[in-house]
DNA sequence: ATTTTAGTATACAGATCTGTATCCTACATG
DNA sequence: CATGTAGGATACAGATCTGTATACTAAAAT
């Protein structure tokens, strides 16, 4: 058996710190100099696991895919209960996750914006990784009952990437706060107002 | 008296190639090699007109703010002649814009997602675009009397951040389609209803 | 008319980038 | 023990990057 489960392996090591690099710096802007110091692992290990530098990207861009994902809808799920509760508790996450010190925007967004060539693997991993997303909110959507959850969705996903580059751009990690009061009003406009029939 | 007003000079010819091959490919991406071979000038007198790369690519952003903004708002007032519809056709822009086979999403938040440092040249001219846009839209929502302009103002800026990012990664041109709709409730919640009251 | 200036063409220096090759070590399993 | 293999250290090949230098040309200003 190859290795199934052994510490961190070189592999691990490598992919890890190319996130945390290609975040940080770009993708283009990261040589593979810089993720060999930084993983303490050497150019021939790294080229014995992946055939060049695109496909350790991709492998990047993967793990951090269901990294992030897993990471953000359980602190959705944690934060709130029912479906209408854990759509806003969406822009609290996010707005933890843009006062960190160490945030540098989305690492799907920014990678798009060094690759604007179509149909490339590189293209369908970030946007599946936008699909996903939208798929989770469209998910609380129909379980809240919104009237129009496909549309509901759209629109909330909208000011969540909104949100994401503010933050980041303008450096405005209260976005998030802006984001959750204009999110409040499509949900609420969305809800079925049984109570005001009662 | 050094050249007041001569057809594209070289000066010019170089910084608009530079910002349709960085807008293309990426700042990082794009070499000096490639912008002399497109621009059809030298590197030498390139490198006469800017003394670095750096500096090149502030002054191809800078251009390009200028020259974006009066487009766009030029056609929003254009579109639209109240302020409440200008607001709503701002979005009528952003879908011919997104439409565009040369879109690749916005070139601010593509040159913030290849340069993380903060407090640079570079991250100044980008948040000061974003700002500026803002307070296109502020200025409407103010006219338009809304309660609360600058919460409002802020909302619309978040549904267009979005919408730009998301037409770009996801390639949904309608991403605009979407932004309308929901800047549309949120005008209506802001809107003061003196026609309910007569 | 002559001299300065803007520009072309091109070569080059030095750094950095991706990817490969060489040589050596540690260790795990037969 | 012996041997194959994963990996470390490092050098290198070839391309590309930024920026400079050299030599020539055309036009503009004095």
């Amino acid at each position: 058996m190859k290795q199934k489960s052994a510490r961190p392996s070189k592999r691990e090591q490598l992919i890890q710190t190319a996130v945390t690099l290609f975040a940080q710096n770009g993708i283009h802007a990261t040589g593979i100099d810089t993720i060999v110091e930084h993983s303490g692992v050497t150019k021939k290990t790294l080229y014995a696991n992946f055939r060049s530098k695109e496909e350790l990207v991709l492998a990047a861009l993967r793990h951090y895919d269901g990294q992030f994902r897993n990471s953000f809808m359980r602190q959705v799920e944690t934060k709130a209960r029912t479906p209408k509760t854990r759509l806003l508790a969406i822009f609290d996450v996010l707005e933890t996750w843009f006062s960190q010190q160490n945030f540098y925007g989305c690492l799907f967004i920014n990678a798009v914006g060094e690759h604007s060539t179509p149909d490339t693997s590189l293209r369908y991993v970030c946007s599946d990784f936008k699909r996903m997303m939208r798929e989770f909110i469209l998910d609380l959507c129909i379980k809240m009952g919104a009237r129009n959850p496909h549309h509901l969705a759209e629109e909330l996903a909208l000011l969540l990437e909104g949100a994401i580059v503010t933050a980041q751009v303008s450096q405005k990690p209260d976005a998030a706060k802006i984001a959750k009061r204009a999110a409040a009003v499509l949900i609420e406009k969305q809800s079925s107002h049984e109570t005001l029939r009662t």
